[in-house]
Formats: C-alpha cells, structure tokens, sequence
DNA sequence: TAGTCCCCATACGGTACCGTACGGAAAGTG
DNA sequence: CACTTTCCGTACGGTACCGTATGGGGACTA
C-alpha cells in the first residue's frame, strides 16, 4: 500500500497520495496530516511543498484532468474498420471489475464537482473530451451525427452509473447482461439474437 | 430553508434536517452541531433524541429505504396497456431537473455506501426493489424475461449516470437526447423512427 | 403549590484538523 | 571551510467536531 522507500518528496509524491485517499474516501478525506502520516514525513514537508491544502487540491485536478484527456484520445485515436471494438473497449474500461482505483477516483471526482465550481469545471472538461471522442467513434462507424452524440451520452451515463450499483450481489447473469447492454449502447440489436428461450 | 417555528422537535425533524444537509454535503457533512444550528437548537437536545450521531444515521438510512421502496411500489404498480408510460415515468423522476433534492440524496446514499456496510446494504435493498419493479414492468409489456431484467439495469445505471454529468454545459439538444435514450431503453427503436437516412 | 416529566441550554474534556513560526540536518557551492 | 539552499521536524494557537454531565424551564398532575 504504502511506499516507504522515497528519501525526497515532491509534489507529485503528495498528488499521488491524495489520489489514492480520494479514492478511498473522498475530498473530505484528504486532509494534510492523515496524508503526512501515510507518507511517514510530517505536515513540515507538505507545507514547503505546497501553500496550503487548497494548493494540492488543484494539483490533483489538474493531473487527474490531464490523464483522463491522454487515456481517451488514446483509447479512440483513429483505427479503421475498429470503431466497435474501441467502443466496447471504453465501456469496459470503466465498468470492468479491474480499474476498481480508476472508477473510485471518477466518482470521488464528481461527488467533489457537486460541491466546488473548480472541480466542476474540470470534469466538466473531461466529460466533454470523452463525449467528442466517443462521438467520433461511433460517427466513424457510419452512424448519423444525432444518434452518435446520443449513444456517446448513453454511453458514459451507464458506465458511470453502473459503477455505482454494486452489482455483484444482484442476481441473474450480470456478466450476459453487461455484455447485452454493451450490444444495446454500440449498436441497435434486440439483447439476444439467440431464437426465444 | 429553515423552519424556525416548530416548539417542539421529535426525531424525525433532525433526520428531515439530516436528509437536507446530506444531499448539499454528503454523509461526512451531517455533524450534530451543525443540525443543532440548522434547527436553531443545541446538542443538548440531539442527544436527548438520539444516542449518537450513528443512530441518527441508522435512523436516516431507515427513512430513506422505506420512501424509496414506498415510491417505486406506487410508481410499478400493475396498470394494463401504461407500461411504457410507466416506464418514461420512472426515468424522468431521476433525470429530470425536478425533484432535485431527491437525485442529490441519492448520489449523497451511494456516496455513503461505498465506505460504510450499512449504507451498502440498504441501497443495495432498494435497488432490487427498484430491479424487480422495473422488470415487472418490461414483462408486463411483453419482453422476455432476461431482456426485461438487462434493461430494468441499463434504465438504474442510466438514470444514476447521467445525474452525475451535468449535462446542461454541454452542446446539442440535451432534451431531444434524452428523450432518444429514453426510447432506447424502453423500446428497441433506432433514436429516430424515421426510415433509413 | 409541590412534584414530576419532558425537552433543551450550558459547560466541559477530548480529538482531529489547518496553518504558521522556527529550528535544524544534509547536501551542494564558493 | 564558511555559506547557502533544500527539505523536513517540532511546537504552537486556533477551529470544529463528538459525547457527557448537569441544571433549569415549562407543562402537566395531584
């Protein structure tokens, strides 16, 4: 978990930190002393580091902002005739039990947009790079303008939402459903093309 | 916002307080003294009413389950041919921009269910209520059995997705979109009913 | 009018934070 | 070897909480 082994922090040490309690518990959990001592230093370090708590708050933002750019310009960078695999990639990345940090992190990150304009601001950014990029997807799929915006915000509203429902302790075949759904966002096929049960 | 004219407090005033103050800042921002404030009181008379913090936030999560089990019940309940009335209903009720408060407590409840057991279990009850529900109604229209239950989860996760994207900053007609995703849940048209483009 | 509850105010100790002041060690620089 | 710079530890004041102890006012009862 932890990483004792850092002879000399630097502010990227501290951004990393407060991603990794971000995910675990929220804006609200990251507090300069719980990180201090998670990192073995104390709040004498962060505050040469960094002005105040404030000051590492946009640090976070910002890399996170950056990352999430980079990860869907490559995630869709052009492939002729692999539209729909890229689809289906960009779903699972982030409804896939693995990147469990990565989805924590997207959902601290918008339950701290709700409640601070520049956090907002930021995701709002993403979201709109993430909807451009899926929309060109789809567009280069061959489908129209409208629907392709349309199932771009279908698209991230249910990986977004999906990652919210703790589905493991639903019943019934979670992973045929998610695979239907992913059929039911890409393209337009009834869930099973399968002759009636 | 406040009620300044109630004499006398019972519990349920301070949960009523309690749901507020968790939708505007999470289940980290219920404090006993920031109630007491709220409700023009002291703790004094908190804990009069409650053993601790932790029993108001039993009693919270109580409250909170029964409404929602009582609401979607209403909202599913048998009625023949409104199937996909019904449907729509119970999408707009967590899309729309009404009935804001009750999309803020309902991130703010899954907020809380990621990092404390309780919580989890509760949400994870009204969430098969609301799957079963749904699914009735997808049956009720005629839908196989699996293809009722996927959807009844691409209609939860989208509805819960797209509550947390902010989408009034984002470009294009948002409420000709929804209303296509709508169609794309409930039915199994292509987003325009148009014939081929 | 005295007694009894119900409900709340006041006061207190304790904890967990933030941010600042200051001091010091270690490493580089002349 | 001074001298500076970089980086961190220590100590402090201040705030915002939680939970407890205790007292008191008002309504109701006899």
């Amino acid at each position: 978990m932890e990483k004792p082994p850092r002879l000399q922090l630097d502010r990227d040490a501290w951004i990393q930190a407060a991603l990794d309690t971000l995910a675990d518990e929220g804006v609200t959990g990251v507090r300069v002393e719980v990180l201090a001592k998670r990192l073995h230093v104390t709040k004498g370090s962060f505050y040469w580091h960094f002005k105040d708590r404030q000051d590492l708050l946009s640090g976070v933002l910002e890399t996170w902002k950056d990352g999430r750019i980079r990860d869907i310009v490559k995630q869709t960078r052009p492939v002729a005739g692999g539209e729909e695999t890229q689809i289906f990639h960009v779903i699972d990345v982030y409804s896939a039990s693995r990147n469990r940090k990565g989805i924590l992190i997207e959902l601290a990150m918008r339950e701290w947009a709700r409640r601070d304009t520049a956090a907002a601001l930021i995701v709002e950014e993403v979201d709109a790079w993430r909807l451009r990029c899926a929309r060109e997807l789809f567009l280069a799929a061959g489908m129209p303008m409208h629907e392709a915006s349309t199932r771009s915000m279908l698209l991230y509203a249910y990986v977004f939402g999906i990652s919210m429902m703790n589905c493991e302790k639903f019943d019934g075949d979670i992973a045929r459903m998610k695979d239907d759904i992913r059929q039911l966002i890409a393209r337009n096929h009834p869930t099973t093309p399968a002759p009636q049960a």
